[in-house]
DNA sequence: TCTGGGGTCCTAGGACCC
DNA sequence: TCTGGGGTCCTAGGACCC
């Protein structure tokens, strides 16, 4: 332990808009956004205007009218970030990728090798400008919170080191939204006791924070705020939940219309579980109705399961029990499902021989290993033939206003 | 053209156990 | 008649992040 500032931030900067301006060079230097229900990610000349990532496109078309809509390349920002955190990894073995665009690494290690962080940080955004045509923002500071505030505060295409002598002079005069989980109600919360800054933040005592923020987040600021953040690169996460979820536009809340969806979102989740040997014993579905009000629904089995077509009926039966307490609502525009309770199972079969099927009262377990049976047949066919080669049953899932595969697969993490 | 998709963590109440 | 205290697990909802 140096205490020197030696942890890296690295975020590539409005990175899907990014690299839709390198793949077309007619699109540099103007306001561009990648998506078209939902802004996606907005270029800097968009940013300008107000538009930001999450926000319905109408709104963002009113905020900017000259605004230009651009669908998504996503296997090229696959590649791209692969390609930027490659550049990290040339420099030390201690990356923490958290996202598509954005890692942290710690290079305390190999100043001897490369040179000091700040040398490297320089290294690092000249290779990613030339070799990849990107632009990338670093932060430099003693700990991960600080480094990444850092890179926020560097963007764009800049570099930030703070210096461990006056750390506090940094953080404390930046507003408390810079923090790491300081979103819109947590601001609004601050603000409503006359706290913006993070420096007030700071000297607000303990017992109050907790009073308003709740026990864990009033002290994780609270530490945060005087940067007391012991967190250390992380190269390897074990992922807790698997989930997809797909937006429907409007739909009648009908059978016909969450059946073949459930199938289809079931038919993800498990494909990826079986693909690590992995299944879950926590199945949780989540129905979105016109108003854009949520809610959810879950169930805890026995034992894991990883099957398609267990992950499918227990969904069912849960979205059919929770439309029947809301029969008022005649409108679905969201249904989801996510796996929690993931463990490894190297023998996949465990949910069988278990007679899971037997408890759940389905008509016997035989059923169950036809289905393994023809899980193993479907993962074998889209290994060799890609993941639209073949689908579960007759009707193909309605796509709708859904967005492509390629994007899902973009924000899958590891298992 | 009202609002994507994949995640993590926390809270609060109740069941249940010792 | 009165009625402890601690712990774990589960469910539903919500804030937040990229």
């Amino acid at each position: 332990m140096t205490g020197g500032a030696n942890i890296l931030h690295a975020d590539l900067d409005a990175f899907y808009a990014s690299v839709e301006q390198l793949l077309n060079p007619a699109l540099r230097g103007k306001p561009i956004a990648v998506g078209g229900g939902v802004v996606l990610a907005a270029s800097y000349e968009a940013k300008a205007f107000g538009v930001r990532g999450g926000m319905a496109g109408r709104k963002a078309r009113e905020l900017c009218p000259q605004l230009i809509f651009v669908d998504g390349h996503y296997k090229e920002y696959q590649r791209l970030g692969d390609a930027a955190i490659k550049v990290l990894d040339d420099f030390t073995p201690l990356v923490e990728r958290i996202s598509i665009d954005e890692a942290f690494a710690d290079v305390s290690g190999t100043a001897h090798l490369f040179g000091s962080p700040g040398t490297i940080a320089r290294a690092i955004r000249r290779r990613v400008r030339t070799e990849l045509g990107l632009p990338i923002s670093v932060g430099i500071a003693r700990t991960k919170h600080l480094a990444k505030i850092a890179s926020q505060v560097a963007k764009p295409d800049g570099l930030v080191e703070v210096d461990p002598a006056s750390e506090l002079a940094f953080l404390h005069d930046l507003p408390v939204e810079l923090m790491w989980g300081v979103g819109p109600v947590t601001r609004g919360k601050l603000e409503a006791e006359g706290i913006r800054t993070i420096g007030q933040l700071a000297n607000t005592p303990g017992h109050s924070l907790r009073g308003l923020l709740g026990e864990a987040a009033g002290d994780k600021l609270g530490a945060l705020a005087w940067n007391r953040d012991p967190r250390a690169i992380e190269t390897r996460h074990r992922a807790r939940s698997v989930g997809a979820q797909s937006a429907l536009g409007r739909k009648p809340a009908t059978e016909a219309v969450f059946r073949p969806t459930l199938l289809y979102l079931a038919d993800r989740i498990g494909s990826r579980l079986r693909a690590k040997s992995m299944a879950g014993r926590t199945i949780t579905v989540r129905i979105r109705f016109a108003d854009m009000h949520a809610i959810t629904r879950s169930t805890t089995l026995p034992a894991p399961v990883a099957a398609t077509a267990l992950l499918a009926e227990v969904a069912e039966d849960l979205v059919r029990t929770a439309l029947f307490t809301h029969r008022e609502e005649r409108v679905l525009t969201l249904l989801a499902i996510s796996v929690s309770h993931i463990e490894r199972c190297p023998e996949l079969q465990l949910e069988l021989e278990l007679g899971l099927a037997d408890e759940r009262q389905r008509p016997g377990a035989r059923r169950g290993a036809a289905r393994w049976t023809a899980d193993r047949a479907v993962d074998a066919v889209r290994s060799r033939f890609g993941w639209e080669a073949i689908a579960y049953g007759p009707l193909a899932f309605d796509r709708g206003r859904a967005v492509p595969d390629t994007f899902r697969e973009l924000a899958e993490r590891e298992l």
